[in-house]
DNA sequence: GAGATTGCATTTTTT
DNA sequence: ATGCAATCTC
């Protein structure tokens, strides 16, 4: 291969990182600054001049589809598709070590993976069994409970509630959530990590056996590790081994799900050596768009610093169009998006970015109205739809019977007269005996323990497995589920719903069908001994598959602000810039949150290429109620001078729509948005009000002291 | 066991 | 407003 070939085209920067000799790396690599072409040069570097051979060779992303992408790109560089190369996502390269050692990790060779669906039910049932009352007790929060400790690589010894009474009763749930995964062989996507980290950590042969073969370890979106992956990562890299790592801290966007910017400067401080690079050259916004990203981002603290610039052209001005409200707002983008089809742009290098997926719904009605095709991102994915999920309960339960979960989905699915009286006593018995639930089954049949009728109705259940089981022990994939489907009558259980939706139903399972046919089993899979089956059922938990969305060749893409990290677009709109939508008011009151909204802000203005549109509007219906909306504090960080106001704002406007009005109405002359004075807290403006008469309580916005109500006889407002 | 009704919370998303 | 889930009722 041409070694020339591996550095040309690339800036200083970037070449210096894909050539930089083996040393611990950290390359902070600002938007668009070409951050996986010197991932993927740097693999071929390795491999090519350096003489790696790629079984040394550890790639990791948070993605399905980075890692994809990954793979890709380096078999394009090489030209040859190099095997033994390990490319994958945190999860998937943690549970292929689990699979090729179960039996070190202290798991069974047929485990199973638990979505947070498979996740969320179990904690509820068991939540629910510990006699605590829901309301007071949410099985979510005990998930996240269960999750912040397990991405922080916490077992429930490791923790010390103190006297807490709560933290001790979420701790008592952790507790028998492990029991219950123990005895049923299932894996959360956190325990994938956690246990392989144990794993290596408490086999000293296999840690260096690994540590041995993983000479060169490369990390994408660095910024995105959470403390069981850096703990894993640094575990690995031991004394001998390089880590190669890439982030970005002002992208750092998941927080709120374990992330860690800190990593990325403890990279710093506990590897060895470590020489930091920056990437900071822009191949992708024009002069005046990163202009408006650096000045926003740079009022975030604590950074390691960056500073985007591009030799390309300065660019159009970015809009600023202040809507009258929602519908205004919706409007507006998308006849400018009409407008930029007429002059040939194609779709799809347009995108509408805004915070929340509930903002999505009058921009597509708005779309649908003008006719512009269009693909919303987000929503269910395939492998998550609840018939496919049914359909591979049964699945699962061929691979490994004693899969509680899976019983418990589907043991009257369809309804086969097995209510939950029935269940509380298998449940009850199964704990009282120490068996799985399928072995209390078992038991409870053998030994006449059920009702006459409840006795028949699971024996039917049991026959069914057991039939699946040994008919189609050696069948093909294909034909274990589309049997599986067929005899356990999936089907009927949606009969009653509505044709449409049963016909969708129809297709998602002969799609599954079709997808268990052209599986083939992936070498790396067999190396690590999996069946075919198991395989399978792993994948479809790892990968839950595509986003669905409507399939046009060519259409305009809808997408929230985090969805939208790593991708670019010509033309983008961010829309909805308002103080409590964004940032959003959950993450107003803390610092760490709200410097994690100007991040996102920050990702989304680097999204667009040439094109830039910023929106808010004035008041907006939001959880079904009118509220005035004050610009987000983000639109007065871009400087003055690269805006184009499309429409200034008129300050103290009041909607025409019904409810404004009636509001305004019963406020006795003030109107949502008027401008008044109280005697003690100085001027505010009026957000909402409600009641009337005496009894109207209105809420002001004061400069001093911030929002309140007050009711209008007696606070003394003068309009101003 | 299933359909109807009421209550409640409500960012962001991957694995 | 809206959707999801728990509770009620037959």
């Amino acid at each position: 291969m041409d070694v020339n070939k591996l550095l040309e085209n690339l800036n200083p920067a970037q070449r210096e990182a894909v050539a930089a000799k083996a040393s611990n790396l950290l390359i902070l690599a600002g938007a668009g600054s070409g951050k996986t072409r010197v991932l993927i040069h740097r693999i071929a570097w390795l491999i090519e001049v350096m003489g790696v051979s790629p079984h040394a060779i550890l790639a990791v992303t948070f993605t399905n589809k980075a890692a994809g992408e990954m793979r890709q790109r380096c078999t394009e560089l090489l030209g040859y598709s190099a095997r033994n190369l390990w490319v994958g996502t945190f999860h998937s390269i943690a549970h292929r070590l689990l699979r090729m050692h179960s039996a070190d990790a202290g798991l069974s060779d047929s485990f199973q993976i638990l979505d947070s669906d498979d996740q969320y039910r179990l904690i509820r049932r068991l939540v629910r069994e510990m006699g605590l009352d829901e309301s007071h007790w949410p099985a979510r929060k005990a998930q996240w409970f269960i999750n912040h400790h397990k991405d922080e690589g916490r077992r429930p010894d490791h923790i010390e509630p103190g006297y807490d009474h709560a933290e001790r009763q979420w701790l008592e749930v952790y507790v028998q959530y492990e029991a219950y995964c123990r005895k049923a062989s299932l894996v959360d996507f956190a325990e994938l990590l956690l246990r392989a980290h144990e794993l290596l950590l408490e086999n000293t042969d296999l840690l260096a056996h690994y540590q041995h073969r993983f000479s060169h370890l490369l990390v994408d979106e660095f910024q995105d590790t959470n403390a069981i992956q850096y703990a894993f990562i640094h575990l690995l890299a031991g004394t001998s081994g390089w880590a190669f790592v890439v982030g970005d801290d002002d992208q750092s966007i998941y927080g709120w799900r374990g992330a860690r910017v800190e990593n990325v400067g403890q990279f710093e401080r506990d590897f060895d050596d470590v020489s930091v690079i920056r990437l900071e050259q822009n191949y992708r916004s024009t002069g005046v768009i990163l202009e408006a990203a650096n000045a926003v981002i740079e009022n975030n603290h604590g950074r390691l610093g960056k500073n985007l610039w591009t030799d390309g052209e300065r660019g159009d001005l970015i809009r600023l169009f202040a809507a009258y409200n929602e519908h205004d707002e919706a409007d507006f983008v998308v006849s400018s998006i009409d407008q930029c089809l007429d002059e040939g742009l194609s779709a799809n290098d347009i995108a509408i970015l805004y915070r929340s997926n509930a903002q999505s719904r009058l921009l597509e009605e708005q779309l649908m109205r003008k006719k512009i095709p269009y693909r919303v991102y987000g929503g269910q994915r395939f492998f998550e739809r609840a018939e496919i999920k049914d359909a591979l309960a049964y699945l699962r339960l061929m691979a490994n019977p004693d899969d509680a979960a899976a019983i418990e989905r589907v043991i009257n699915v369809p309804a086969r007269g097995i209510g939950e009286k029935t269940l509380v006593g298998i449940r009850q018995h199964a704990a009282e005996q120490g068996l799985s639930l399928w072995q209390a089954i078992a038991r409870m049949l053998e030994h006449q323990l059920l009702t006459a009728r409840a006795h028949s109705a699971v024996e039917g259940f049991v026959l069914l497995i057991n039939d699946l089981r040994e008919a189609y022990q050696d069948s093909t994939l294909e034909v274990q589920i589309e049997q599986s489907i067929r005899r356990s009558e999936l089907m009927r259980h949606y009969d009653k719903e509505p044709l449409e939706r049963r016909e969708g139903r129809e297709e998602n399972l002969a799609e599954l069908i079709n997808a268990a046919g052209s599986f083939t089993l992936p070498t790396e899979d067999e190396q690590a001994g999996m069946s075919e089956l198991i395989s399978f059922l792993s994948h479809a938990a790892l990968e839950a598959g595509e986003r669905q969305g409507d399939e046009w060749d060519d259409c305009v893409q809808l997408m929230t602000l985090h969805s939208a990290k790593g991708l670019e677009f010509d033309t983008v709109f961010i829309t909805g810039l308002e103080h409590g939508l964004f940032p959003h008011q959950m993450s107003i009151e803390e610092p760490g949150r709200f410097e994690e909204e100007r991040r996102l802000c920050y990702v989304g203005i680097t999204r667009a290429r040439r094109h830039l549109t910023l929106s808010w509007a004035e008041a907006r219906r939001w959880q079904g109620k009118n509220s005035l909306r004050r610009p987000s504090r983000f639109l007065k960080e871009i400087p003055t001078e690269l805006l184009q106001h499309v429409r200034p704002a008129r300050s103290g406007y009041s909607a025409p729509s019904g409810g404004m009005q009636d509001n305004a109405n019963a406020t006795g002359g003030l109107n949502l948005g008027q401008l008044v004075t109280h005697p003690s807290f100085g001027t505010g403006v009026i957000l909402d009000c409600e009641g009337s008469g005496d009894h109207t309580r209105v809420q002001v916005n004061f400069d001093s002291v911030g929002s309140k109500w007050l009711v209008l006889s007696y606070a003394n407002l003068t309009a101003v």
